[in-house]
DNA sequence: GGCTAATAGTTAGGGACCTATCGATTTGGA
DNA sequence: TCCAAATCGATAGGTCCCTAACTATTAGCC
């Protein structure tokens, strides 16, 4: 999907140094190096939260679920929770449901509303894969040492605060 | 649609820390930095492409189209380039082609292929679009100096490798 | 109190991408 | 040479997510 994905990284530069001279080749070379990383990376997320059967959006219900207090919360909610529309809400609520993981509750006092729920089944389900997701994912940065992490991280909040900062102005 | 990407980070690194004990703080916060950094940079790489008016599929096809040898090439050919199959191929070159940016051409030699050309339209429309997508791409990482740029680099590019070694084995 | 606004969740329809399969054609080994 | 296997692009059908519009209900203001 990415830019010049398929090339290897310095075939990529000097084809982009050939079209556009004058360009800044480290800002390129770390541009590419972050696109493709997170495809990567994204990719890799998500093909673990396939091998437990569940897409995306369906664990992002659960584990939202998982921490509300009283394991509920209002299908608004876990559209903000998820970042995912209300209407999208309502499709991963009827699939988790239909497997049994989830329940909708009717609001006591405000018929509009409800009250999703994890179940019994929905609480051992996530039980049963959290650590070993946690590890897991945990383990994507395991190539640097601790000092490398603290640096990434530094830096990457950096590109993400310029990110925010630009789409407001 | 993260993993914890709706709480501040503090407040989420305390809540895992309360789940797993033992669990090693600074590769967790990285992961969470990298995950989080990933889906904001990658939305507004698609944000900026759809501001053209192309899908992230389309915007590929034209991109590998554009440097082609005689910007020609096989929809399987395109399948490879763009990371997807050759049935989605067959559905951008659908739209591509009703816009009139490119044509499918038959192959003399072999009639099971096609050989699929930019336009004039094509090629005129890649070339206004394509000096400030450059430009805006790159300036992602505008936060960072020359120096953290290159250390983002090596250190994402470790993370990388690290994540295709695990897919191997 | 009664009517307009806003809010909650759902439905309808669309886009991008996937897998599996198909029909046509070409390739290559017996 | 001929026939099974491989390859090409297209089609069918599924998933995930979106926007827009709809229904039911509640809140707020005159």
């Amino acid at each position: 999907m990415l830019f010049l994905r398929d090339l290897p990284r310095k075939e990529a530069l000097r084809v982009l140094a050939d079209y556009f001279p004058g360009l800044d080749l480290d800002a390129v070379e770390a541009t590419l190096a972050l696109l493709t990383a997170a495809q990567d990376l994204l990719e890799a997320h998500e093909a673990q939260i396939q091998s437990y059967g569940l897409s995306r959006g369906r664990f992002s219900v659960l584990m939202l679920l998982n921490r509300s207090p009283k394991g509920e919360a209002s299908p608004s909610d876990l559209a903000k929770g998820a970042k995912v529309t209300r209407a999208t809400i309502t499709g991963l609520l009827d699939g988790l449901e239909k497997e049994g993981l989830v329940e909708r509750i009717p609001h006591e006092e405000d018929r509009r509303r409800l009250r999703v729920r994890l179940t019994p089944k929905g609480r051992k389900s996530l039980g049963r894969m959290l650590p070993k997701h946690v590890s897991r994912v945990t383990s994507l940065v395991a190539p640097l040492d601790k000092k490398e992490m603290k640096t990434l991280t530094r830096l990457l909040d950096k590109v993400v605060e310029g990110l925010h900062g630009r789409a407001k102005k």
